[in-house]
DNA sequence: ATTCCTATTGACAACGTTGTCATTTGGGTA
DNA sequence: TACCCAAATGACAACGTTGTCAATAGGAAT
C-alpha cells in the first residue's frame, strides 16, 4: 500500500504537503502541486480510509439496515437509489440484511458503531422497527419504506393513500360502476391508507362504493401468507352481474386475475379491465397484454432517504417530518374505457 | 466512542490488559477478566475497527462488486447468500452497484482499496468482466454467477447446461415428443449451454430434436432486449401439429407463454405443458396453474462464493476452479405426463 | 531466606492520516 | 539595502488499537 509518506520521499517535500495536495488545499504552489500529483498518478496511491477516519472521527460508509431486500423483489431499488444519490457525495453504502431476525440487527447495529458509520437508513417493510432507538447510535438515522409509530426519526414512505386514489379514480373515470377490489392483508398501514385513498375516490365521482365487492386476496398471517386471488377471482367473475375491473393491492394479485379470466374464458381488457400495483416489471412488463399498474416509487425512497440524511445532520433532534413519495400510474393496456 | 482507555482507567488496569481480554487471550487471570468484562459491558464497549485496521492491516470487510443487482430481480439472493456464510466470520459485505458503468467500477475498485476491503466477490450478468485484473487489487477475488474468459479467478456459476438436459428431460420422460423450445438470447452463455443440454437430452432419449420448434423469445441487442415470447408462442400454437409442451429459456418467457395460451383458448396442462427456468417466485408461485420450472441458484451461489473466498485466501495465484452449482427442478402444476 | 521460573501485567511504539502551529521562502515596500 | 507580510511548507502530535518486549508478582524449589 502506497502511503503519503513514501510519496513525499520520491517527490522530495514533506508528507504533509502531499496530504494537501490529496484534499485539495489551496495553499501549495502550482507547481509543487503538478510535481507531486504526478507522482501521486504514477505510485497510484490512495487514501488510507482507516487513518483517515481514526483521525477526522466520522466514515464516509453510510449503513442501510433492511429486512426489505430479503422480502420484496425490485425494493432493491432503494438500495440503487441511495447509491446514486450517495455517489456525489463520495459516500459508500454498508448493507445489513436482517431478513427480519432482531438478535442480527442488534449486532448489525453494533458493528454499524464499529465502523463508526456516518448515518444509517433504516429500510423495513411492513412492521414498525420497534428495536430502534435502543442501540445508542448518535448518528442520523432515517427510515425509508416505512416509519417508527414512537416517531423520533424522519421517514420516506410511498403516499398510498393518494395511490389508491389513483387506482380507482383511473377506472371510475373510464365508466366502470362496479369495480371489484381484491386487497392486500388489511392489517398492513398501507392497505388502509390505500382503501381510504378508494373510497375518497368513490366519494369524490358519486359513486357508492360496494363492500361486497371487496375481498382479500391472501390468507394466513402477515409473515406466512398465501394466496388466494385466483380463488377469490374465479368467485367474483363467475356471478351474474360479474365487475367490469377489478383493482389489485399488488401486481402479483392481479397476475392471480389474469389467471382467473383466463380460466374463465374472459379475455382482458374486453371483458375485464385489471389494474395493479407496485409495477413489478417481470408480472406488468410480461403479462398480455401488458399490466395498467401503480408504480412504487422505491428508487426514488432511497434517493430520497439519502437526501434526508444529509438534511437530517443539521437539523435538531426533534426533527422527523414524514416525506410522502407519490405513487405514479404507468397506464399499460390491462383497462378499457367502458364509454 | 467509548475506548480502551478509559474502560482501562474505569477498571484500574492498563490498556493493555483490557485489549487483551477483549480479543479473548487465555494469558489473563480469570479475577481480573471478569472484572473488566462488567466494565466492557457497563460502558457499551465496541473496538473501533478503523484502529484496528489500521494497526493489523486487513479488515473485516468483503467487497461485493455487482451489476447483477441491477439487471436481475432476486439475484439479491446473491448477495444474502453471501451474507448467511459471512456471518459466522463475522465479516461484512460492503455493496458496488455498477450498473454496468465501466467508470463507476473503476471508482468503486478504487473505494475498495481504500477500505482496505479483504477480498471481493464479483457478480455480474451476461458479459464477462473486462476490466478485472487492471486495477492492482491484490487480496482474493471470487467471480459469482459470470467468469472471465482470461481465468485468474476462481468462479461460482449456475450449471447451466444440466439445468437445460432437466428441463428436456422431464418433459421427455413424460412422453412428450413434439416439445418447442423459447430461448433467450443465443448469445449469451447460459443459451448456448443449456441448449447443449436439451440435445443430449434428447439424444439420450433417442428423440429427433427439431430445429423448427427452436425460436428465440427476445428482439434487439443484449443490453435493450424486447420480449416477443408472446407473439412467438402464439404462431407456435396456432400451426396445426402445435407443439404439446414448451421449454422457456426464463420464468418471464413462461408467463408470456401462459398469456399466449390463455389467448387462444388452451388450457395449461391440459392442452399445453410449460416449463420455465429461474424460478422467480413472483411469476411461478403466483400464475395458476404454478409454474414448473428449473432454479437459479442464487443464494447458493452467492455462499458457495464467500466458501471459494476462504480457500481462496490459502491457495496460489494460479488456482481458478470454476464451480458448478446444480439448478433443481422445481416440480409444480404446469406439466402434464401424456402416458 | 534466597533464587528461579512462570503467569500476569504494563510501557511504548507503530500503523497513516490530518490539525495545529512554527518555520521558511519570496516578493513587495520603505 | 533592510524590512515586512503573506504565501508556502514542514515538524509534530494525536486518533485507538495491537505487537513487542520489559517489568512485576507470586509460588515453588533450593
Amino acid at each position: 500500500m502506497v502511503t503519503l509518506r513514501e510519496v513525499a520521499k520520491r517527490a522530495g517535500v514533506s508528507i504533509k504537503t502531499v496530504s494537501r495536495i490529496v484534499n485539495d488545499d489551496p495553499a501549495v504552489r502550482p507547481e509543487t502541486r503538478d510535481a507531486v500529483q504526478t507522482f501521486l498518478k504514477e505510485m497510484n496511491y490512495v487514501p488510507d480510509q482507516a487513518a483517515r477516519l481514526m483521525r477526522s472521527g466520522t466514515s464516509n460508509i453510510i449503513g442501510l439496515m433492511t429486512d426489505a431486500v430479503a422480502t420484496t423483489p425490485y425494493s432493491v431499488d432503494i438500495v440503487r437509489g441511495a447509491q446514486a444519490e450517495l455517489k456525489r457525495g463520495h459516500k459508500t453504502l454498508l448493507i445489513a440484511n436482517t431478513d427480519g431476525d432482531p438478535e442480527l440487527e442488534a449486532e448489525y447495529w453494533r458493528m454499524f458503531r464499529a465502523q463508526k458509520v456516518a448515518a444509517v437508513i433504516y429500510a423495513a417493510m411492513y412492521h414498525r422497527p420497534q428495536s430502534m432507538g435502543k442501540p445508542d447510535f448518535n448518528e442520523p438515522i432515517v427510515l425509508a419504506n416505512c416509519f417508527s409509530k414512537e416517531g423520533g426519526h424522519a421517514s420516506v414512505i410511498p403516499d398510498d393513500e393518494a395511490g389508491g386514489f389513483t387506482q380507482a379514480e383511473y377506472l371510475l373515470k373510464r365508466g366502470h360502476r362496479r369495480i371489484g377490489i381484491i386487497t392486500l392483508n388489511p392489517t398492513i398501514e398501507a392497505s388502509i391508507l390505500r382503501g381510504r385513498g378508494m373510497r375518497r375516490a368513490f366519494g369524490i365521482t358519486g359513486v357508492h362504493y360496494n363492500e361486497d365487492l371487496e375481498r382479500v386476496g391472501y390468507t394466513g398471517s402477515i409473515t406466512d401468507e398465501k394466496l388466494i386471488a385466483f380463488d377469490v377471482a374465479v368467485s367474483m367473475l363467475k356471478s351474474a352481474n360479474r365487475p367490469t375491473a377489478i383493482i389489485c393491492g399488488n401486481d402479483k394479485l392481479a397476475l392471480q386475475v389474469y389467471c382467473a379470466a383466463a380460466h374463465l374464458g374472459l379475455s382482458i381488457p374486453a371483458d375485464l379491465s385489471v389494474m395493479g400495483f407496485d409495477d413489478l416489471n417481470v408480472i406488468s412488463e410480461c403479462v398480455w397484454p401488458k399490466l395498467t399498474t401503480v408504480a412504487l416509487p422505491y428508487f426514488e425512497i432511497g434517493r430520497m432517504a439519502v437526501e434526508m440524511l444529509n438534511i437530517a445532520s443539521e437539523e435538531k433532534p426533534g426533527w422527523a417530518p414524514k416525506v410522502l413519495v407519490p405513487c405514479p400510474l404507468v397506464e399499460r393496456d390491462s383497462c378499457r374505457a367502458l364509454v
